[in-house]
DNA sequence: CTGAATCACTTGCATAATGCAAGTGATTCA
DNA sequence: TGAATCACTTGCATTATGCAAGTGATTCAG
């Protein structure tokens, strides 16, 4: 487990890296947004071979600042299911600048042209749109 | 000295936390972009508190792929001018929604009313206008 | 009703990254 | 010419990550 993480200083962006500087944790908030997974299960199977104790320990990192939410699955008691909080869904921007960085920067990412022509010319819209579909697939709480 | 980031896949997320994904990188950057800063030393006395051997390791990596360039002062011999290529002013709009997002959701984290004000009703302009900032104070090298 | 399968984790230990303090070598300045 | 400045290195302690195996609560098939 990572020590709690005491912020460095007030600056946005340091306490933003706080939270978010490290290899995996946006990881998951991609896969919730972009990658229809929402199972410890569905994490694991993601390309980047996540080890599950780092899995583990974001989920939890990550509910505990509210921006995933974990519900009991009713069909299946072993199965949970992890949704985005309205402050993950609005990591949404930070998530697509760097999907516009890389297609730009980084040659031999998979993007497609579709989306960031969309996230250059409609931005805003591109944003609303992906925001309500998640705001749809989140599992109220009782 | 940090290994070799080998790209875990070819996800544009994946691919920017692969050099991006830490707690330091990304506040040199900042600090290039909003805090006048251009020196090695002036980087060490941010409020983090880095490191000196990781902000050593880090600027070389920034170099290496082409988001920061070196050059010599030409009055001081000792010191050297870093400063952010096309490459490297592109992760302007990263750095503006991390600010937005903190501004939003961590309270105590210092960001003008102003700057927000700007980053959501004129986007496109804030980042031209400091880019274009940001390419002047560029030295070009030879 | 029971044993195997599924799911979501834990645990223990090796390896890698980071943090800290002290040291080095090339200018430059008094 | 000796002290100060600047940009790093180096060595070692601490922390985080990676890997493999294990655990406990359902659920499901026979």
């Amino acid at each position: 487990m990572r020590k709690k993480p005491e912020r460095r200083s007030n600056c946005p962006v340091s306490c933003a890296l706080d939270t978010f500087g490290d290899k995996w944790t946006l990881l998951i908030v991609r896969d919730l947004m972009f990658n229809q997974k929402s199972s410890y299960g569905e994490f694991l199977k993601s390309g980047e071979g996540m080890a599950t104790n780092i899995l583990a320990d974001r989920l939890e990192m990550l509910e505990r600042i509210g921006i995933v939410e974990k519900t009991k699955n009713t069909e299946n008691k072993t199965k949970f299911i992890y949704s985005l909080t309205p402050k993950g869904i609005d990591l949404l921007p930070i998530i697509i600048e760097f999907i516009v960085w890389s297609a730009k920067h980084d040659l031999g990412t998979d993007v497609s042209e579709e989306f960031i022509a969309q996230a250059k010319k409609n931005r805003k819209r591109l944003i609303v749109k992906i925001g309500t579909v998640l705001k749809q697939k989140r599992v109220y709480p009782i």
